[in-house]
DNA sequence: GCATTCAGATACAAATATGTATTAGAGTTC
DNA sequence: GAACTCTAATACATATTTGTATCTGAATGC
C-alpha cells in the first residue's frame, strides 16, 4: 500500500487532528486532570514533542476540541431546526436528537468535564460560557418562533427556559448513563416530553 | 486559656472530623483527581500519617463527606416536605431552600466531582447511586403525594420526574454559578417556577 | 509511675509529571 | 542536490505523589 507522501502541512495538520481524537478518548476515559500530555501524546502514536509543538498547553488543546464538539452539535441542532417539519415530526426529531447526541457518552463526558474546570478557572470558564450561550441562543429563538407559531405566549423570558432546558436535557442524560436500570431510554423520553408539552403546550400532547 | 485534655477517642474523631472538613474544603478548590492526600492532611493540619490512620484512601474518604453532606440534605428536605404548610407557603419554602442549598458553592462542587467520578468508576458509582436514589424516593414521593392532594393525576411515573427535577434543579444552579449574570437568582427562580407549576398544575400558578 | 498502646510524624523508595533545551530527519527552496 | 527549515524525538533537570515502614510521644491501665 503506498503510503501518501505529506506535505509539512499536511503532516503536521494530520498530527494535530491525531493528538485531539486521542485527548477526547484518554480525557474521557480518565478525566483532564488525571490525564498526562504524555498520555495524550502516547495515544496518539506521538511523544511530548509533538504535543508542545502543536499547543500551548492541556487547558489549550482542551477548548479546541470541545469548540470542534460545540460547531457539530450546534450545525446539526441548526439544521433540524431549520428544517420545515411538522409539529409531530420535529418533536420525534428532537427527542432522537438528544438520545442521539451522547450516544457513546464520550461527549458528554467531555463537557462535564468542562463545567468542572470552569468552576475553578475563570478564564477557561469565559470561554465555555461564550458556546453555552451559543447554544442557548440557538434554542432560545427556537422556543420563541414555536410559542409564537402555537399562537402561545413565552411562559418565562425565553433564554432562561433555553438554559433550563439544556439543564434538564443533560441532567437527564447523565442519570440515563449512570443508572440506565432507573433511568431508562424510555424514561428519558416520557420525562422529558411531559415536561417540554406541560412546559410550552399548557398540557401534555 | 486551659486547653481541654482529650481522650484518645475524642481525639481521634477530631482528627477524622478536621480531615473531612479540609477535605470538603481542598476538594471543592482543586478537584478530586488534583487533590493529593498530602493537601487534605496539610490543610487539616497534620500530615499524611494522620490521614492514612483514618482513612484507607481519598475515594474512601470522599465517599464518606458525600455521605454527610447527603445526610443533612436529606434531613432538611424530609422536615421541609413534612412540615404541613400551605400549597403557597411550600412553594416558596422549597424556592428558598433550593436557592440556599449550594449558597457557597461548595457542596455543589463536591457533587459534581462525584457524578463525573462515577462515571468512570462502577464502585463508586454504585455507592453514590444508592444515595441519589435516596433522594429520589423522598422526591418522588412528595410528588405523588402532591398530585394526590391537587387531585391531578401524575403526568408521568414519580420516579422518572423526580429524578428530572434533580437534573432540572442542579444543572439550573450551575448556570447560576457560572453565568449569575445571565441565569440571575430571579431568573432561575422564574424559570423552575415556571417548569414546575406547568408540569404539575397543568398551567402557571 | 511504669509498661503498654496507639495516633500521628518522619523517613524512604518508586513512580510519574512538567517544561525546556537540544538533536535528528524529513520536507522545502533554489 | 546542497543549504535551509521546521516537525517531532530525545535528553534532562525538577517537582510531586504514593504507600509503607519506622519512630516518637502522649493517653491508658495496672
Amino acid at each position: 500500500m503506498p503510503r501518501k507522501r505529506l506535505t509539512r502541512e499536511e503532516s503536521r495538520e494530520q498530527t494535530r487532528l491525531r493528538l485531539l481524537d486521542a485527548a477526547a478518548v484518554v480525557i474521557a476515559k480518565k478525566g483532564l486532570p488525571a490525564t498526562s500530555v504524555e498520555d495524550i501524546a502516547e495515544h496518539a502514536g506521538y511523544t511530548r514533542g509533538a504535543f508542545y509543538s502543536n499547543f500551548k498547553s492541556k487547558s489549550d488543546l482542551f477548548i479546541e476540541l470541545l469548540k470542534n464538539d460545540h460547531q457539530s452539535i450546534q450545525l446539526d441542532l441548526q439544521q433540524l431546526l431549520d428544517a420545515d417539519l411538522s409539529d409531530e415530526d420535529l418533536q420525534r426529531q428532537l427527542t432522537q436528537f438528544y438520545s442521539q447526541c451522547y450516544r457513546d457518552h464520550t461527549s458528554y463526558v467531555l463537557w462535564a468535564e468542562a463545567r468542572l474546570h470552569a468552576v475553578r478557572d475563570a478564564k477557561f470558564r469565559q470561554r465555555l460560557n461564550v458556546l453555552c450561550l451559543e447554544k442557548r441562543d440557538v434554542i432560545a429563538y427556537f422556543i420563541t418562533e414555536f410559542c409564537k407559531r402555537m399562537k402561545r405566549p413565552l411562559p418565562a423570558p425565553a433564554p432562561d427556559l433555553a438554559l433550563a432546558m439544556m439543564a434538564l436535557i443533560d441532567g437527564t442524560l447523565y442519570f440515563n448513563i449512570t443508572m440506565p436500570n432507573e433511568m431508562t431510554d424510555a424514561s428519558v423520553e416520557s420525562a422529558l416530553g411531559t415536561i417540554f408539552a406541560a412546559t410550552f403546550f399548557g398540557s401534555r400532547g
